[in-house]
DNA sequence: CCATATACCTGGCAGC
DNA sequence: TGCTGCCAGGTATATG
């Protein structure tokens, strides 16, 4: 198997030997597997793909984990390691809670709500693409998304979030479901490595109104969609559409 | 508590 | 063609 992931995988084999898998669950980007004792988080970072197969092949460089079942073959393959597997007792077990315990909300649940969102990004005096990545209060807006839902909502990223309006919250709440839902519905967006659970690669790219087009114009008023650093990580906006 | 920076990693690509 | 070097992503962790 390959180099160590993230974190080596935290998972003594007696864990899991005669386990049953019992459900399957998502926390944020957490994959959630529920054994009849314990569960299993995994994370696929930003290039993990899991591989059900009847056999158990060779394993690859980039191979990290192979979950054998009388089922088939469960194999965590991920290039850029920024995965991670880790055991714990329960959901409520201290390594469980060190990974979930910060996570904000799910956003396609009726837990997102407007007005409990207005009121939490009202303690926020970052910016408000910031306050979306880190995921304290809203979960699954990554970099894309984040970039697609401010452009949606109309709202500069670099606005403070407690500057928001609740006018202006309440359309961002629409957008980051709106734009979660429409992603969904096409298969998601992904890099150019990305291969979908049946193993077809690219099959989908996101048509993006704002990321990734630096210098291309706004679909909606024309004007040069503009690119800048926050947290060292890149914002795309149309100057004239999106207001601070 | 919050805010911000940094590290992690490698395939793909631009530029030479 | 082959090489170099930058960039992309999520989030734990460190530091202020």
């Amino acid at each position: 198997m390959g180099k160590p992931l993230r974190w080596p995988l935290g998972v003594p084999a007696a864990n899991l030997v005669g386990r049953q898998v019992v459900g399957v669950r998502r926390r944020g980007k957490y994959l959630l597997l529920d054994l009849d004792q314990g569960l299993l988080l995994l994370h696929l970072g930003m290039s993990g793909s899991l591989n059900f197969a009847p056999t158990q092949p060779e394993p690859g460089v980039h191979d990290h984990m192979d979950l054998v079942t009388d089922r088939g073959v469960l194999r965590l393959h991920d290039p850029r390691r920024f995965g991670a597997v880790v055991w714990a007792a329960s959901e409520d077990s201290p390594p469980a809670q060190k990974l979930l315990g910060r996570l904000g909300v799910e956003p396609l649940s009726a837990q997102f709500d407007v007005i409990a969102f207005a009121q939490a990004l009202k303690k926020r005096k970052s910016a408000i693409k910031q306050v979306l990545l880190a995921g304290n209060e809203v979960v699954g807006v990554g970099n894309i998304y984040a970039s697609e839902a401010l452009f949606m909502a109309g709202i500069r990223p670099t606005t403070p979030a407690a500057r928001l309006s609740k006018p202006r919250v309440a359309r961002l709440h629409v957008a980051i479901v709106q734009v979660l839902n429409r992603a969904l519905a096409q298969g998601g967006s992904s890099l150019k490595d990305f291969v979908s659970a049946e193993g077809r690669t690219g099959y989908f790219q996101l048509e993006a109104a704002v990321y990734g087009r630096a210098g291309e114009p706004c679909r909606r008023c024309a004007a040069p969609i503009k690119s800048m650093l926050q947290g060292q990580r890149t914002t795309f906006y149309c100057p004239t559409c999106q207001k601070p």
